[in-house]
DNA sequence: ATTTGTGTTGAA
DNA sequence: TCAACACAAATG
């Protein structure tokens, strides 16, 4: 390791310096915030190394300025259209400037078009993702920083709201956008469906919010807009289902044609196969992933690590009925349900949800917390919490 | 015939 | 990362 004092004003990238301009940038980059001359620099010796084993290194080392967060003052906050600011440059100079100089955007992530209306776009990862065109300029703002915020997070820089957590509606559009992938939020700044998406969002939330809070009406959630669902089969738990043996048995004929497992470990010698991981989603919107395989031993499909959780906190009993429920569209996000088959107490009531008989607790259960109702009716949750892939192979 | 959105480049 | 610019693909 070598150390050598630069003098950055008389500093001269010298062509057989092991400096890419990665290098160079970023020691301009220090020298520019430590108001500096003297820069210590620290050179690894590298002995031999091919080009691109320089460039990776290089490269790496150049990712250390993004580190240091010199912040500017402060982050563009324009206000709405009241800024004052030349929108129309003014034709000037030679000859008409009319066609040739498109007005740039005071907003961050807006680009004009030629005809006149705005488009926007963000970047990530190197590459530009095109959010639309749009009539106006603050439109298209908005969209950028709609996108900002979905892609960046809390601490992205936006051309109006920093959308807070704290008030209601900031709250309810995070957990929008939280629940939904940059592509599907791309694709309704693009069809300029967001604001709509989002209300309906809203909208749907606030009823249902109401109708838990007052032992909601049956017709009226049997109404509200949900994921289709597509119930895929019901199976009654045996006792060994909810028993000591921690797996559920997928009844073979279900199991061959909705959980098809692949025929990647056609070797017979294995006692099992690997298996896959299955994320089912309940009606309160928790993720249950659960281990799916074949036994050969027993010649039977299974549901195996995960399980006996889900039997433990839904105090399953044999002679339940397990659900499994898929969704309609492309997504096919899994989901799974019970209830209880036994004779309901005569403090349940039953609701109907999506077809499916369901019973909610009048009263606040025993002591012990068991709660012996099923969690159906959160199953109409529109925006499912997760919208990854449900099937992970191992 | 328009409009949208990509290819590309160079600046920050 | 970002926007300016040119222009091709998409759209009506």
């Amino acid at each position: 390791m070598y150390s050598l004092i630069f003098n950055i004003s008389t500093f001269q990238p010298p062509p057989l310096y092991i400096l890419t301009p990665h290098l160079v940038s970023f020691f301009l980059h220090l020298h520019r915030h430590t108001q500096s001359n003297l820069l210590l620099l620290l050179l690894i010796h590298i002995p031999v190394m091919d080009s691109s084993c320089i460039d990776e290194a290089s490269a790496e080392t150049a990712t250390v300025p993004t580190k240091v967060k010199v912040l500017p003052p402060l982050p563009l906050q324009r206000m709405g259209s009241g800024t004052s600011a030349v929108i129309d440059p003014a034709p000037e100079g030679g000859t008409e400037a009319e066609s040739k100089k498109l007005p740039s955007s005071q907003y961050k992530g807006v680009v004009p078009q030629p005809n006149g209306r705005w488009g926007a776009q963000i970047y990530e990862r190197h590459q530009r993702v095109w959010l639309g065109t749009f009539g106006n300029e603050a439109e298209a703002a908005r969209a950028y920083d709609v996108a900002a915020q979905r892609f960046r997070g809390r601490d992205a820089v936006t051309n109006f709201k920093p959308l807070s957590e704290s008030d209601e509606d900031g709250a309810a559009e995070l957990a929008f956008l939280a629940n939904h992938s940059k592509a599907e939020i791309v694709d309704m700044l693009r069809k300029h469906t967001y604001h709509d998406e989002l209300n309906q969002s809203r909208r749907w939330a606030h009823k249902f919010n109401s109708c838990t809070a007052m032992k909601r009406s049956p017709a009226l959630l049997g109404s509200l807009p949900g994921q289709a669902r597509e119930l895929l089969f019901d199976k009654v738990v045996t006792p060994s289902d909810v028993g000591k043996l921690n797996r559920l048995v997928v009844p073979k004929q279900h199991a061959e044609k909705h959980f098809p497992l692949k025929h990647e470990n056609s070797t017979e010698n294995n006692a099992v196969s690997k298996g896959v991981l299955l994320n089912f989603e309940d009606g309160a919107g928790k993720v249950w992933r659960f281990r799916y395989s074949y036994w050969n031993s027993s010649q039977s499909y299974v549901l195996t690590k995960g399980w006996s959780r889900f039997v433990k906190e839904k105090s399953l009993k044999a002679g339940d009925v397990v659900s499994f429920w898929r969704s309609s569209g492309p997504e096919e996000q899994l989901y799974i349900g019970c209830k209880t088959r036994a004779a309901l107490p005569d403090s349940s009531v039953v609701v109907r949800l999506f077809g499916v008989n369901i019973e909610a607790s009048k009263a606040p259960q025993s002591v012990t917390g068991k709660r012996r109702v099923t969690d159906m009716e959160l199953f109409a949750q529109p925006d499912s919490l997760f919208k990854k892939q449900c099937l992970n192979v191992l």
